[in-house]
RNA sequence: GCCGACUUAGCUCAAUUGGCAGAGCAACUGAUUUGUAAUCAGUAGGUUGUAGGUUCAAGUCCUAUAGUCGGCACCA
């Protein structure tokens, strides 16, 4: 665990070393100008604009090269305080610097310049004392990044790099980044036949026999899982007409990503999102206190035309699955409602060793609709509900949908990284479109609350986590092969594979027997290529005392156990998903 | 969509200043009968993403276009 201390120290490198990074390209590209060098997650980046140069992945050694340079003459780092006017003058050949300075007030501000040498940078700081503390760093990647964040705007040149205290610390991350390029789900999609991209469908991913097997796995368990808890299962056409995205307002705000077709002269829109429809079959009936909170789940089918820069394998598509579900309720029922999802969905990563936080996201300053005093009665309640299931949660003020507040569940994979998955949104915006009501005690109609959640989030891009998290070695009930019997010698030993091939697939266990006319050592190779759980050897030895020789995934030796025994022990894993 | 890189056999990659498109693995055929990460030999496999252009000659240079990747913007 790194400490706060540690933390800060680490940041302030960074800091310094952004720096030094904008110091060598000055020297090595004069007319470069600077806009912003901040600390990131991982490191820093500065946003140069070189003035129709361009820099290159191949400049990146030559510029660390001439940071070295500047690290060794180690010059100190010197804050100097100066005024509007002197800062202006100062910075007068950047448009960029003077951008920021204009933006300070006249009087009130101590506007502070750090100098290393003959170079100097507008910043707050702090920073190290001297360039000869910057010495384990290596420049990432450089790539384009709009000035302001505006794509209206002007694109800048943005360097990535990232610097540490030691080197040891320096080669562990870069270890870490060519550990998940190897763990990267495309490579590893394509390797285990998981999942293909053809380039006749953009963004459509298409399922291979092992990849739908796993995809078949997963949503099974999530049926099983939504059954214990008490939802009802519905499904929704794919597409439906205009009016109906125009009522829910998805026309409206979305109409430029939703693939549409118009015969008979009117309009159809494949769904982007299940609610609308959802709705649609809530209203079919009329509905009762009694029955809420009313829960129902769809594995819908979404359609998005995302912009084409934006795909990215399976994390990143045009159609996905969403493991939706829409819950009714009363006001007063959204807090234990909330309590019993934030446990369902904590049972569920838990199955795949996924940790996580919860954020808070809440009302909007300006852009919001409903009745504030609605609000804030739901987000209270969303936060105790994470209170009273034990959870801490991080509040993001603000940064709620217009529609109502919202807790997204961050999960943390094998190699730290942070995905957003889950999520549970209350909205107070379609059961008021859509006119949706249940009939209370008293007799009069109410609106019920709704709440939308997904636990995967995308199943197509869950998948593409759960591959990187696993480094494709899925667990035995996730494998999509899950044993290999090899016989010894196929002309001797290949009957009586066959025969517990059957036995093993009569319970329902996914097996393969490897008869072909190859060396044992090539079959158990091609095995532990593909990531199968175990490899079964089956010879002479193993047919004389009814046994099995038994090689995991990743394990130089094997052990040879009884068939029965080994048979309990394989549906015991399997059942406790281990 | 924007910036940049990339695209050669099913896969992973070669191909000198523009000068005969090649290897390993996989596939197929045959031999081999196998005890825990590659048995041997042979065969086949290509309009070098696509469409133009420059040139005596283009995988290589130029233009356009599609797709992929790394970022940016976007992500209901």
């Amino acid at each position: 665990m790194i400490n706060i201390k540690e933390h800060e120290r680490l940041n302030v490198m960074n800091h310094s070393c952004a720096h030094l990074m904008a110091h060598a390209v000055k020297n090595l590209y004069p007319q470069a100008m600077f806009w912003v060098g901040p600390v990131i997650t991982d490191g820093f980046y500065y946003d140069i604009d070189l003035g129709g140069d361009a820099i290159r992945e191949e400049d990146l050694p030559k510029i660390e090269a001439e940071m070295k340079k500047l690290s060794k003459d180690g010059k100190r780092i010197v804050r100097v305080e100066v005024s509007k006017s002197e800062a202006l003058d100062m910075f007068k050949d950047d448009k960029y610097k003077i951008d920021l300075i204009s933006q300070m007030n006249e009087d009130d501000t101590v506007i502070s310049v750090y100098k290393q040498g003959d170079w100097m940078d507008l910043c707050r700081g702090p920073h190290v004392e001297s360039l000869k503390e910057l010495k384990n760093f290596k420049l990432l990647k450089v790539s384009g990044a709009y000035w302001k964040g505006d794509s209206e705007n002007e694109m800048l040149q943005r360097i990535y790099g990232v610097c540490f205290e030691s080197k040891e610390e320096l080669d562990e991350h870069l270890r870490l980044i060519e550990e998940a390029k190897k763990r990267d789900h495309k490579k590893l999609g394509k390797e285990l036949e998981l999942f293909m991209i053809s380039e006749y469908g953009p963004g459509f991913p298409f399922w291979l026999p092992n990849g739908m097997m796993l995809r078949h796995l997963l949503e099974n368990f999530w049926w099983k899982e939504h059954v214990k808890e008490g939802y009802q299962f519905i499904q929704t056409p794919i597409m439906l007409s205009q009016e109906l995205w125009q009522i829910s307002g998805h026309w409206e705000n979305y109409r430029e990503n939703m693939y549409t077709s118009t015969l008979d002269e009117r309009t159809f829109a494949i769904k982007p999102m299940n609610c609308p429809g959802g709705l649609l079959v809530y209203k079919n009936s009329l509905h009762s206190y009694k029955d809420l909170p009313l829960r129902v789940g769809e594995l819908g089918l979404v359609h998005r035309h995302e912009a084409s820069g934006a795909l990215n394998g399976l994390f990143r598509v045009r159609n996905f699955t969403q493991d939706d579900a829409h819950i009714f309720m009363t006001e007063e029922q959204i807090e234990s409602e909330v309590v019993r999802l934030i446990n369902f969905i904590d049972r569920i990563y838990k199955v795949f060793g996924l940790t996580y936080s919860i954020e808070l996201s809440t009302r909007p300053e300006k852009k919001y609709i409903g009745d504030i005093e609605v609000w804030n009665r739901s987000e209270a309640a969303l936060e105790k509900a994470c209170h009273s299931a034990g959870k801490e949660c991080k509040i993001n003020p603000g940064d709620g949908a217009f529609y109502g507040p919202k807790l997204d569940f961050h999960i943390r994979d094998s190699l730290g990284r942070v995905w957003q998955c889950g999520t549970i949104q209350l909205d107070m915006n379609l059961p008021e479109r859509f006119d949706l009501t249940y009939i209370a005690p008293d007799g009069s109609k109410k609106r019920p609350i709704m709440l939308h959640r997904v636990i995967y989030g995308s199943v197509e891009r869950f998948i593409g986590i759960l591959i990187e998290h696993y480094g494709g070695a899925f667990p035995m009930w996730l494998a999509p092969v899950q044993a290999v019997i090899v016989p010894v010698n196929p002309d001797l030993h290949s009957e009586a594979a066959h025969a517990l091939a059957k036995r093993l697939e009569d319970l329902d266990i996914r097996i393969k027997v490897d008869d072909r006319n190859e060396k044992l050592g090539y079959r158990i190779r091609e095995a532990q290529i593909t990531k199968i759980p175990v490899q079964l050897v089956l010879g002479d030895g193993e047919m004389a005392n009814n046994s099995i020789n038994i090689r995991r995934y990743g394990q130089q030796n094997s052990e040879t156990l009884p068939v029965d025994e080994f048979v309990a022990k394989l549906l015991l894993e399997i059942s406790e998903k281990r």
